[in-house]
DNA sequence: CTTGGAATGTCAACAACGCTGACATATGGT
DNA sequence: ACCATATGTCAGCGTTGTTGACATTCCAAG
């Protein structure tokens, strides 16, 4: 522990010792996992047109009807002109809504359509299901570690926007 | 729960809805924290010509040198093309070093060179101090309920990627 | 020894989705 | 009324994924 690159806590009983080589375990189980998290989806939608981009604008329209093009720019971390090309293609195709602002003219507010909710239900029904899957193979206590894990490891702004969201 | 969209589990002495507003959350913190996950190489790796693919077969050679790319193929899930891109400037500029196999004069073996074992501990001192971070704050049971969920995500081939990893 | 198949690499074209720059429009404070 | 600001759009480019076609090299089976 001199060197600061491992850490030794108690788990229960057992000593769980933090080495490299168990940060290391850890960063390859989120790097798999992560792949399976998007596997359903990127199936579904890679024989639409759409990717993944297209998956997270419609999951969080429909997670916060009526958002503007400049709020879900936030949470998704992405550029405004990124942005722009998945919803434009995703309004064209009838999925997204887009309604100008009665305040404010300059802003856009977002809503799935009704294929747009059938096609977000789609994808997170799959999601859903691994995830549900997962969570009752590990077991409740495990869930809430996990959960616990992944908050701390957020960027500050984007603990913010997931509260933000969570608190909804 | 007849509707098979949501699973009571007892955690302790409180009772833990697994409904689809839990799950939807777990799926936010996910997304957030992968976000957080990767921000810290992403950041370190966008003032050189370098991408997060780089970083992956950078860190996977690390972990297993030797590797033949075919090999590498297999973990990071991509095309050959995908990789060979990558593998070609990782080599070009020194970083990566690619044997011929003794035994079957196909294969390519690939390590880090110097400078390339370099670049590695950079990146990966990153991303660990983030996750060691993460761990402290959370505590060793939520590490290993962590870890478990994660497991229990993984698409088969991965989990058996990663178990293989693992127990190197 | 020839031949078939496996591993590797290259070239080309393309798609998804990040980015920056330029620009149009709407708003609101001065 | 006007100009800085916020917002959204269009155009072009880079990274990194994809497929397809094909050359090379080698091992192993016949």
């Amino acid at each position: 522990m001199a060197d600061g690159r491992s850490t030794l806590v108690h788990s229960g009983e057992n000593l769980l010792f933090l080495t490299d080589e168990q940060l290391r375990q850890s960063m390859e189980a989120m790097f798999f996992a992560y792949r399976g998290f998007t596997a359903d989806p990127d199936r579904i939608l890679s024989d639409m047109a759409y990717g993944r981009a297209h998956h997270r604008a419609i999951y969080f329209i429909n997670r916060a009807p009526g958002t503007t093009v400049n709020n879900l720019l936030n949470i998704l971390g992405v550029t405004k002109q990124s942005l722009n090309r998945v919803l434009r293609t995703l309004i064209e195709d009838g999925l997204v809504e887009s309604n100008v602002g009665k305040v404010d003219k300059r802003e856009r507010h977002l809503f799935l359509t009704k294929s747009g909710h059938e096609l977000e239900q789609t994808l997170s029904d799959a999601q859903r299901a691994r995830m549900r899957m997962a969570f009752r193979d590990a077991g409740p206590e495990a869930v809430s570690g996990f959960r616990h894990v992944l908050e701390a490891m957020m960027d500050r702004e984007m603990r913010a926007a997931y509260k933000r969201l969570r608190d909804t």
